[in-house]
DNA sequence: CGGTACATTGACGATGATCAATATCGGTGG
DNA sequence: CCACCGATATTGATCATCGTCAATGTACCG
């Protein structure tokens, strides 16, 4: 889960759109080449942050939204007596920030897990843009869309799996995220700690140790820290539910 | 939280968008008048559902949005496992269908509690509408991102409250979304059977009837069936968190 | 080499699930 | 109008899962 130094470095270089190795996952991938350098008025190339560092912070005015171009990131929500939700983990081509659009105000912040660098859109911009090339609106609503999707899937994990279930989906969401980025869906490193991974999934961080040592020992995976190597896909997805023909249950 | 029949039978009579007495809730909220009568050319009024009937199913191809114009649905997400989720409660003003949107393929359910009139948009012509009216386009993004936020709200009260918390965060939010729509925000009749509100909050059914009736014993409401009546807002307040100044947590 | 942050492991207890029995509502038909 | 039925809700007893708290272990960084 934690992007290979290489793909750090190259994308981390100012790059257009048009030109950008991301461009295929990232929201160019719907538009027409016209568009796309129109798309890149509105971008700000390259910021980074620091592992920690806030991209923004719930209650914040919209500025920017934000695109993952190496890196990750997770977004979380605080409650009004602190307790917090970790929402998601982002990987290079994700889009962050969309659920500000509503009062124009963030309403999760999001942070940096690596040093992450991203493209910023001016929200302002964007917005004009949108309003210029239903294209771009479109891609926009569809990113929306795949992120309410996934959203449910997780609220499903949430209200019925068990812990070791929900361990299991994750591990499996992340194999086919890594897959599709062209890693290895066996062995990834991820990119959190323990305790965000055990927030994200409802869980006691040692609750999720345990789980973890039992794969372990049920000879699932090998952990070691935040390095998982699976070694029996098939009895991973056998835990996710007695269920014989379980095709892959994605969270995103 | 079911609605009057008074309200009902008035609703399910066929009404252009600019006499609707939900125009400020729904999409026409955004729009100019000559901008509401194109989309009233996209919708088919007044389509009516009966209880426990399917708006739409997960899987199926999308063709239509749909707005509730009067009475209740839920919506639901199932496992290849056949576990559910529910995943949110629909009342009048609020669209339906928009996490189908990504592969134009719904990716979940939508069931009618009461019977139900909608508005149905269908979709073919409202894509092409979107793109003709960015108020429209920019309208159904403040929805989506509406809907994101509730979600991530949501998925913080199944990650981190406790069962009495979750039953307390949930009348809260009932009691302001009943006040919103101009009815008591103290006395009302939640449209759904237990199993389902259970299901909704990550609960078995007999877990939420033992904190209804531990509430009631506390006087903080009275149950009856469906039928809460809350004698005290502050004490339910209260129970969502030992935090002194706890604003209203929503789930909506 | 020592310190800090992170992760694992152990012992214990509490919260909430399960299962089954009982109660209540609403509708139907005698 | 009352008796009966099915669906829905409540209540009780028991138990498993998972959270908590504390101790121990391990990597990383100076």
């Amino acid at each position: 889960m934690s992007t290979p130094a290489s793909v750090k470095n190259e994308a981390s270089r100012t790059v257009a759109c048009s030109h950008c190795n991301l461009k295929k996952l990232c929201l160019p991938k719907g538009l027409t080449q016209a568009e796309t350098i129109q798309l890149e008025g509105a971008v700000e190339h390259a910021r980074t942050f620091e592992p920690g560092e806030h991209l923004y912070e719930q209650g914040a005015p919209l500025r920017f939204l934000y695109i993952v171009k190496s890196g990750s990131a997770k977004s979380l929500i605080t409650a009004a007596d602190g307790t917090e939700q970790i929402i998601g983990f982002h990987l290079p081509g994700e889009l962050l920030g969309l659920d500000a659009l509503e009062h124009r105000r963030h309403t999760s912040s999001a942070i940096a897990l690596d040093t992450t660098s991203v493209c910023a859109l001016s929200y302002e911009h964007f917005d004009q843009l949108c309003a210029n090339i239903p294209h771009l609106q479109h891609e926009v609503m569809m990113e929306a869309a795949k992120i309410l999707a996934d959203d449910h899937e997780l609220l499903l994990v949430m209200g019925q799996k068990s812990a070791e279930e929900r361990a299991a989906i994750f591990l499996l969401d992340v194999s086919a995220r890594m897959k599709a980025r062209g890693f290895s869906g066996t062995e990834f490193n991820l990119c959190m700690p323990r305790s965000d991974l055990a927030n994200y999934l409802g869980l006691a961080p040692a609750t999720l140790s345990r789980i973890l040592a039992r794969f372990e020992q049920e000879g699932v995976l090998n952990v070691n820290r935040r390095h998982i190597r699976i070694t029996s896909l098939p009895q991973l997805h056998a835990s996710i539910s007695r269920c014989e023909h379980c095709d892959a249950v994605l969270i995103d």
